[in-house]
DNA sequence: CGACGTGTAAC
DNA sequence: CCTTTTACACGTCG
């Protein structure tokens, strides 16, 4: 038998900055992406000490400033050492590894999967982290299996306990149930897995389209793709927090030129040409409006900066708001190598 | 059907 | 006063 694991190494970034600094360990540490000033930003990760001041990940920063105590720690993202760090860890996976995210990976088990995992989790250790583990037969229940018992947990859910491993489960713990499904799904009468494979498919088409329907009944059977593709990337986006919120053209334009600049030099290692522009734009209400422009296959900065710019006037004429982030989006990738042989014939 | 805008989800 | 990046599904319009 063939198994899917599920690597997460636990509160990731908050653990690497812990091993920068030692004496940090103890206290409550609390990752943060800044955007204006050092009360300006959201919480990327923290560690359980932060956790249990009720700091969690996505919070914003006045928030969590407001939850801590005087232990408590808060630094900036370093993502260059979490890549580093994190490379290494995925270097101790077996085979062919999927990887997702800087922390998380999927990885295939072949014999013994509880004996390698426990190996694989030792290896971590050695390099100063702790990781869950989650063992199943497809990646989606491998996923739910690696969230079960966190930190430091290891769940092995073999092919005829899946179905009993989601029984009970509220629907929100579903792998792809957000807040917006969780809620329409309870407003309905289905709280966890029980009740969603018991739903009626006519009933679950109506509010879901039969697609969404399908897929949401498969899964609370713990039914999912075994496949291990990865898709390659379709898209590649800067976005940014003004220094001021603003409804002034000339004031944004400044900004998104300098969006522009960081996203160009990141589309440029990539050797990627694009056919789609779009600008993204956020208002003060944090309410999200996007503009995008179908066009002939460019792979050049000032093709991009010009799309962007006209799309940002024409949104700033036609709209009154005011602008707190801006955006800008290149996407229908393509291969440039691709896109210079087909020129040449 | 292609283009475009929005919503949802996860990291 | 509330980050960042990517993917995908769906509705709408022409």
């Amino acid at each position: 038998m063939e198994f899917i694991g599920h690597l997460d190494l636990d509160a990731f970034f908050a653990r690497c900055e812990e091993l920068k600094q030692p004496e940090l360990e103890g206290k409550p540490v609390v990752v943060c992406v800044y955007t204006r000033n050092s009360s300006s930003g959201a919480v990327s990760t923290c560690n359980y000490e932060a956790r249990e001041l009720g700091i969690g990940s996505g919070m914003p920063l006045s928030e969590a400033k407001s939850r801590a105590n005087d232990e408590t720690v808060f630094l900036p993202v370093d993502r260059d050492f979490y890549s580093r760090k994190s490379r290494q860890v995925m270097d101790l996976l077996p085979g062919e590894i999927h990887q997702t995210s800087v922390d998380e990976a999927y990885f295939r088990l072949e014999e013994q999967p509880v004996k390698t995992a426990e190996k694989i989790k030792q290896e971590i250790e050695e390099h100063g982290l702790t990781a869950s583990i989650g063992i199943a037969p497809n990646k989606f229940v491998a996923k739910m299996a690696s969230e079960e018992d966190k930190p430091d947990g290891l769940t092995f859910v073999e092919e005829d306990d899946v179905e009993e491993f989601l029984e009970e489960k509220p629907v929100g713990d579903l792998h792809g149930v957000g807040s917006a499904t969780e809620e329409k799904l309870n407003s309905i009468g289905i709280e966890d897995c029980s009740d969603l494979r018991a739903a009626d498919n006519a009933h679950l088409a109506a509010e879901f389209g039969s697609d969404r329907a399908a897929s949401l009944k498969a899964r609370a059977y713990g039914r999912g793709s075994k496949k291990f593709e990865e898709t390659e990337q379709k898209q590649i986006s800067k976005i940014k927090t003004m220094e001021k919120n603003s409804s002034n053209y000339r004031a944004v334009r400044k900004e998104l030129e300098e969006a522009v600049e960081e996203l160009w030099n990141r589309i440029e290692r990539k050797e990627k040409a694009f056919q789609r522009v779009t600008v993204i734009l956020i208002d003060t209400d944090l309410q999200t409006y996007t503009r995008s422009r179908k066009i002939k296959t460019s792979d050049t900065h000032a093709n991009l900066f010009k799309e962007a710019d006209k799309l940002l006037k024409e949104f700033m004429e036609g709209e009154d708001r005011v602008l707190r982030r801006i955006g800008v989006r290149a996407s229908d990738l393509v291969d440039v190598k691709k896109q210079t042989s087909l020129q040449k014939f």
